[in-house]
DNA sequence: CGTCAATCTGAACATCATCAAGTTTCGTGG
DNA sequence: CCACGAAACTTGATGATGTTCAGATTGACG
């Protein structure tokens, strides 16, 4: 049997997902500040000390929650964007709507996985899918889409590109 | 003489300020995640629990140096945009500048205090010198500046306002 | 079948937030 | 001028937390 099937014995077979999952879990419930590290390994079935083989210290393991927020906030965004084909000038228009959307959508859905994911927590957190200017890819990706089909020209481009992350303050 | 000028006897003077100035030092040093009340306490030289006098608990000293954190965005953003008088067009655009660039300088040089004051914890704490959807004030006047004196028209208005919120969180 | 490294436990330590009870000080009315 | 009550602060304790470390348990591999 694989160490996935089998019930939990000494050895927990994944330990290191289902610590970052509970954290993730007990993170939007809690907010970040108030995470408990004994909480999640409790609620895994472990001691606490078993994180200590998995992560340097608490801030470690907040550290891959914040990359799982990111990557979480990423998929959503594109498996919408990638809904709506086509090469057009006004494909282009809908799939930066559909990416604006969907990216305001999980911030309200997520609010304290949000935060987390743009907190200095996931600085020099490897494998982070951020550009060198911290924003995220899809977006960059969709404006130059926008920009090569001819819907915007490329001199007012650099500033549209973060009033996305505006609108999400007002709310949260 | 006054309570002010009195060498720390037994009472303090003014226990609440001296600590809420100390934890704003603190807040920058470590960040907000890494506060301890007793380090502030400390730093005061009071006792730990002196501070539950002033505070219900450690959140709400928290959302104090939110609060204040707050204000001195808020005057600093003030304090320059005063400095450009007139009532023309061209002034309001100059001080609408302005304030984005005081705006910005502030969070980099206390990113800490700027992230704390637009956590959570400003939220349901009196006195916070913001407007029902959150952002601050002073913008939004300067926003009616620039539309009244014809410098901008009021459909973009809203969009605009915050574009300046988006900036800092390239940097942070 | 025996060995080894990886994994997890148990108990321990220092620190933290928080609180109840006692102590000191200040202002105020007699 | 002085007692008295309230407010400010301390002491000591409690339970939870992050963290460490020596050892028990296990699966894999020779």
């Amino acid at each position: 049997m694989t160490p996935e099937q089998v019930g939990r014995s000494y050895h927990h077979g994944d330990l290191r997902s289902a610590l970052v999952a509970a954290a993730v879990a007990r993170v939007e419930e809690v907010g970040a500040e108030h995470l408990s590290l004994r909480a999640v390994a409790a609620e895994v079935g472990v001691s606490p000390s078993a994180a200590y083989h998995h992560f340097a210290d608490k801030d470690a393991l907040l550290g891959e929650v914040a990359a799982t927020g990111l990557h979480m906030l990423v998929e959503a965004v594109s498996t919408d964007v990638a809904a709506i084909p086509g090469d057009t000038r006004e494909a282009a228009r809908l799939r930066f709507r559909a990416a604006g959307q969907a990216y305001v959508s999980f911030a309200l859905s997520h609010p304290q996985l949000f935060r987390v994911a743009f907190s200095p927590y996931c600085l020099d957190q490897p494998g982070v899918p951020t550009t060198d200017d911290g924003s995220v890819p899809v977006l960059s990706e969709l404006l130059n889409d926008l920009v090569s089909t001819g819907g915007m020209n490329a001199t007012v481009r650099d500033d549209s590109e973060d009033v996305f992350v505006a609108t999400l303050h007002g709310l949260a």
